[in-house]
DNA sequence: TCTGGGGTCCTAGGACCC
DNA sequence: TCTGGGGTCCTAGGACCC
């Protein structure tokens, strides 16, 4: 079926509940022993968790992703804020400890927690790839005491499934090809394993496709037809099987920004509501100004409340020349706003700007490897590579945390700086 | 579901041009 | 200008990830 199958040796690194750990950290607490949590957002009852202790997920059943309402009133729980920069400058240094294996154009950050190692060509230094791995977990856990899972596998899909569907639970896992049909085909729901959610689960069991394996011996033809070269995805991931190369630079073909939030109360009046716009119109100007971007599709979307039994609208326009000028993009997100607004009470907003060019005119050359296009580069994250240097993997928009308005001044993504 | 925030990619249809 | 192909750009919406 697959006859070119990548054989290398790649680690995908996992902090376990790295925020809670960091948390801990902090206050000097044992974050295997305290049930605590970290909230998004204090105000607001539907808030996330963002990261829960394992005394918490075992003994109370919250994990990353619940909801703030969800906690049970237990005076042993103790609920934290997040402390961004402090989450990345200790992410940073987990990487630096990690590029002390491997020269840093091995490594691939994929979040703030997660990192890909690619230990092919460091076995005379270091010895098998599960010896490195074990010693990199045990160097994190010496100098951090945190603790981490590794998936290992002979590329970057394997290594990732590895870990999210056994090392997680085991701490370490090596999956080979070998293992595609014993340990991946049986997996169900769909939705399990990375790159599938609900949505995709449900049209694929509507072709009664419900394992894995159903995927890896469906008719290509037909999940080509009906998922375009997603389905074709699919069926190669099935079966183990990702040429991504973790080496290549990475390039996004289409670099965005965007500015969202959710209102803490339901906005009635058009000029309080444009001035929310305005803060945010700011705070996205300032970036692409800080990184000489300049952007010339702007969209506005916005969500009523629930109150109305409307959802809201995304509207885009592209203005003839890239900018980068506050009121540029605010008169943009205003004729947006008057064009399509039906005078109902807003709860959130969000603003996101595209078809970003360098502002000298120059084509824009970061991000360069085509298949981890489909991962996810929050800006925390971008900050990272920023700040590993040059030859970090990628070089990338980086965050600036000054933004304008003055009850978000102190976020970074949202979260507390 | 008692509405997190920030990203990337894909698709389809329409407008416009040669 | 009876019909047609091929290309780019724009817009809206959908899907996925951490």
């Amino acid at each position: 079926m697959y006859v070119q199958k990548p054989e290398r040796s790649i680690i995908c690194i996992d902090m376990k509940c790295f925020y809670a750990s960091c948390v801990a950290m902090l206050e000097g607490m044992d974050v295997m022993k305290v049930p605590i949590a970290v909230i998004a957002n204090f105000e607001q009852p539907g808030s996330v968790v963002l990261a829960a202790s394992p005394p918490l997920k075992e003994k109370h059943h919250i994990k990353t992703g619940s909801r703030k309402y969800e906690i049970p009133n237990d005076p042993e729980i103790q609920l934290f804020k997040p402390k961004m920069s402090f989450f990345i400058d200790l992410s940073i240094e987990i990487a630096k400890l990690i590029a002390e294996f491997v020269p840093k154009s091995s490594m691939f950050i994929y979040s703030i927690d997660e990192i890909f190692v690619d230990l092919t060509d460091t076995k005379k230094l270091w010895g098998s790839p599960k010896t490195t791995a074990l010693a990199i977990q045990q160097a994190i856990y010496d100098q951090f005491r945190i603790l981490s899972a590794v998936g290992l596998g002979p590329n970057m899909l394997l290594a990732k499934l590895a870990l999210d569907l056994e090392a997680k639970k085991t701490g370490f896992t090596e999956w080979t090809y070998g293992d595609v049909q014993t340990k991946l085909w049986s997996v169900s729901p769909l939705s399990k394993i990375w790159g599938i959610g609900t949505n995709l689960e449900q049209r694929l069991n509507a072709l009664g496709i419900y394992t894995i394996g159903d995927l890896a011996h469906a008719d290509i033809q037909l999940l080509q037809k009906k998922f375009g070269v997603i389905g074709k995805q699919l069926h190669a991931h099935a079966w183990g099987i990702d040429y991504a190369d973790l080496h290549e630079p990475f390039h996004a073909k289409n670099i965005s920004f965007s500015k969202g939030q959710v209102l803490l109360k339901d906005y009635y009046k058009k000029e309080a509501i444009q001035t929310v716009i305005l803060e945010m119109c700011e705070d996205i100007a300032k970036r692409l100004r800080d990184q000489n971007f300049a952007a010339r599709t702007i969209s506005l979307s916005l969500s009523y409340s629930k109150k109305t039994a409307t959802t809201g609208f995304h509207r885009s326009k592209t203005l003839p020349n890239p900018t980068n000028d506050t009121m540029e993009i605010y008169q943009a997100c205003c004729q947006l706003f008057h064009r399509y607004y039906d005078a109902l009470p807003v709860r959130k907003l969000t603003i996101h700007v595209a078809n970003i060019t360098q502002n000298s005119g120059v084509q824009l050359d970061l991000f360069d490897q085509h298949r981890l296009k489909r991962f996810t580069l929050a800006k925390t994250v971008d900050q990272l590579r920023d700040r590993l240097g040059p030859n970090a993997v990628l070089r990338a928009v980086s965050y600036t945390d000054a933004g304008t308005a003055r009850k978000r001044s102190e976020l970074i993504g949202g979260h507390l700086a």
